[in-house]
DNA sequence: TAGTGGTCTAGACCACCGG
DNA sequence: CGGTGGTCTAGACCACTAT
């Protein structure tokens, strides 16, 4: 028996990513478990573990305790995006940023937005309307929602210099979100705040946030045409 | 000295999160090294490592060995979206799959296709757009490109049965990518196609990836009228 | 209830990079 | 060159869940 080579987890990850294009293993079959893997690959236990983990966050394989680690039958590509505070992502590109509150209330929230946070509560929640400016052009509008049950403080924010977007980034912790994407066609008021021509094809962003189970905030953003995300994996 | 309590790293990750919010720490300062943290909340140092590894890919925080941790003055939102497999997702949604090739040809890429590469090379690569149907209805237009000599086993597959999307995912492995989403105004030509009407809006996805620094495939999907894309958080 | 992945600890060495 | 994060090991116990 030899010593345990040193390696990083990265070329242990490879070599089961290899051994499951291979073929080694058909779709939804169960792979060995974590301390014969580890005896193969001449590694600890914890490297296997780490190297499993990889995969599993890629999309490959599924991992329960008890139920050992299967081949995905229905492998995913899973990528990670980036979205940062409006400012900067406007002063980013060398733009000078603006932002202007349009509305600001406390109400109910209505049907749609009790949805996106899957509850029936109607508590008044703060709803603000801004405007996002890149060179004194519109960048991106948006809709939001904050609970005020959640993020009490939010009350004593002057909304009108600081964005909520840059604020609740900086200040509020969330544990977990849904993001929706989709493009839509300008309508005749949108059109008008974004200032371009009804019919436009406009990108719109979702956003809903909970710390644990309570609800944090609800977001729609609508980008000026010619409005690119990107990602990467 | 107590003995080190048994918490999982997700609370400590919480803790220094928490900590960082009151505003403990001023953007761009330098945390205390994982060490000292280890000592200060009382849990191994490995623990640190992993709570903080989180919040680096939260995008709260960066790491450099020797520089060590550091607060992000522009902290950023990172979020996870899966990619499935196009047959998968639409069979998922109760719909019947279908899918149509339209063109298979080898080509020198364009400069276009070059540029997404970030490369010169002109080789040949194959070149394949194709048309995925719900339930006989388009759903996605892709126009793809396959590096034949990163993935020479392409050549061999009849891309008329099998997608190209579905044969890579089970078959090619890659190393990194990038994705670009956008709306975009349907012209007469896509609309025939996607059968809509021109001047819809469109959601449309460009993802390039490569094996290392070797180019694999680039496409460009485009999805018809109401379509929504879905991330996690 | 037993088996498997998830996490924690203590200690060690490695890799990177700022001074 | 020295300091800091990154990784590895060995062993232990915990948490979840299939059987």
């Amino acid at each position: 028996m030899t010593a345990p080579e040193r390696q990083s987890w990265r070329k242990i990850r490879d070599r089961i990513h290899d051994a499951i294009l291979s073929g080694r293993f058909a779709p939804g079959e169960r792979l060995p478990r974590d301390a014969d893997l580890a005896t193969e690959l001449n590694c600890a236990r914890a490297t296997v573990q780490r190297a499993m983990q990889d995969l599993a966050d890629a999309g490959l394989v599924e991992r329960r305790r008890r139920g050992g680690t299967t081949l995905r039958p229905d492998p995913v590509t899973r990528a990670t995006f980036e979205i940062p505070v409006i400012r900067r992502e406007v002063e980013g590109r060398g733009a000078r940023y603006g932002y202007q509150l349009l509305r600001q209330s406390r109400a109910a929230p209505p049907r749609a937005i009790r949805a996106a946070f899957d509850t029936f509560d109607t508590t008044p929640m703060l709803h603000v309307e801004a405007l996002h400016l890149s060179d004194a052009r519109p960048y991106l509008l948006e809709d939001r929602w904050i609970s005020m049950d959640t993020v009490p403080n939010i009350a004593s924010i002057d909304l009108s210099r600081t964005s909520a977007n840059e604020w609740l980034v900086l200040n509020q912790r969330y544990s977990h979100g849904n993001l929706h994407f989709s493009a839509e066609t300008a309508d005749a008021k949108t059109a008008g705040l974004m200032a371009t021509n009804e019919g436009a094809a406009l990108f719109v962003m979702e956003r809903t946030t909970w710390l644990e189970s309570a609800p944090v905030t609800h977001v729609r953003a609508i980008a000026a045409p010619g409005y690119r995300m990107h990602a990467r994996i």
